[in-house]
DNA sequence: CTATATGCAAAAATTTTGCCTGGTA
DNA sequence: TACCAGGCAAAATTTTTGCATATAG
C-alpha cells in the first residue's frame, strides 16, 4: 500500500457516484496539485479492479470507465443520456432469475452482469422536443 | 452505395454471429486480399452504425464492436466468456417491465438497453475445475 | 535488505484528420 | 459536372513498457 495508491482510492471515495476513466483520475490528481505519473495512475487502476475494489465499466463509448465497489453494495446499473453523457445508478437488479435461466440454457458460469439503459434525461429529452417544435413552426411561418 | 462500403456490409453477412472491432474488420478485408484504407474502414462502420446497419456494443476490454442489426431481430443479449473472451448470443429479453418502471422513476426517455452476462463457458469452467483439482492432488501428495 | 512500486520518457497501439484524387449519381 | 467517398500519410490520442531510482515491508 503506497501512497499513489491511497490517494487515487481517495479521489474515488472523494467523488462517489462518479464514472472516471483512468485520464481523467489523473486529471483530478493534477487538480489536487499532487504528481502521480500517468502510467502509474494506469497501473494502479487496473490493480484496484484486479482486487476488487474497483470495477470497470464500459459505455458505449468504449472508454474504460472505473466505480468504487463498497462492500454492502447492492447491485445495481446505470441509465446513460445519449445526449449529455450524464450516467445515473439505479438500484433495482431483478436479474436474478433471469440469470439462472441463462446458466440453463447456455451452460456458463455466470459471475457477473451489467445491464445498461441508453435514452435521453428528463433535460434533453425537453430541450429536444423544443427543437423540434421550434423547426415546426418555422417551416409553418416560411 | 460504394463498393468498399458494400463488401464491409458483405464481411458481416458472411460472419454473421461475430462481433469485430474496426480493426478485426480491416484484417478481414485484407484476408480477402482486398483493398479498403483502414480510415476507409473506420469511417464505414461509424457510418453504417450512425444509419442503424451496424450496432456498436462494447464488452469490458473498451473495444468497440460492431454487429449486423437485421430487420426482423428480436432483442438480445450477449453472453462473454471471460477465460476465452467467446460471446454468445441469447433471445431473450423479459426487460420490457423494468424498462417502463426505469422511465417512470428515473424521468427518461428510454431508446435501448443492453445487457451483458459475464462468467465462464462450460469448457473453461471445466478446465478450471480440472486444474483446481490437480492443484489438490499436488499439495496433497506433496 | 529485498522485492516491489514509481517516474519518466519512449514506444506501441489505436483512432482521427487533412488533403488530394477518383468515382458516383 | 458537382459532390461525396476513398486513399494515404501524418497527427492526435490513448495506453503500455523498459529501466533506473525510490520506497514499503
Amino acid at each position: 500500500m503506497t501512497a499513489q495508491r491511497e490517494l487515487i482510492l481517495k479521489i474515488f471515495l472523494d467523488s462517489e457516484d462518479e464514472h472516471m476513466s483512468a485520464e481523467e483520475v489523473y486529471r483530478k490528481v493534477l487538480n489536487r496539485r499532487l504528481r502521480i505519473s500517468k502510467a502509474t495512475v494506469y497501473r494502479t487502476v487496473d490493480l484496484l479492479s484486479d482486487v476488487g475494489l474497483l470495477r470497470r465499466i464500459v459505455f458505449r463509448d468504449g472508454v474504460i470507465r472505473y466505480e468504487l465497489v463498497s462492500k454492502d453494495e447492492h447491485h445495481h446499473h446505470h441509465i446513460i443520456c445519449t445526449e449529455c453523457g450524464r450516467v445515473e445508478e439505479f438500484p433495482f437488479d431483478l436479474l436474478d432469475d433471469l440469470e439462472k435461466l441463462i446458466e440453463k440454457s447456455t451452460g456458463y458460469k455466470i459471475t457477473d452482469h451489467q445491464l445498461k439503459f441508453y435514452g435521453l434525461c428528463s433535460e434533453c429529452a425537453k430541450k429536444k422536443s423544443n427543437e423540434a417544435t421550434d423547426e415546426a413552426t418555422k417551416k409553418a411561418t416560411k
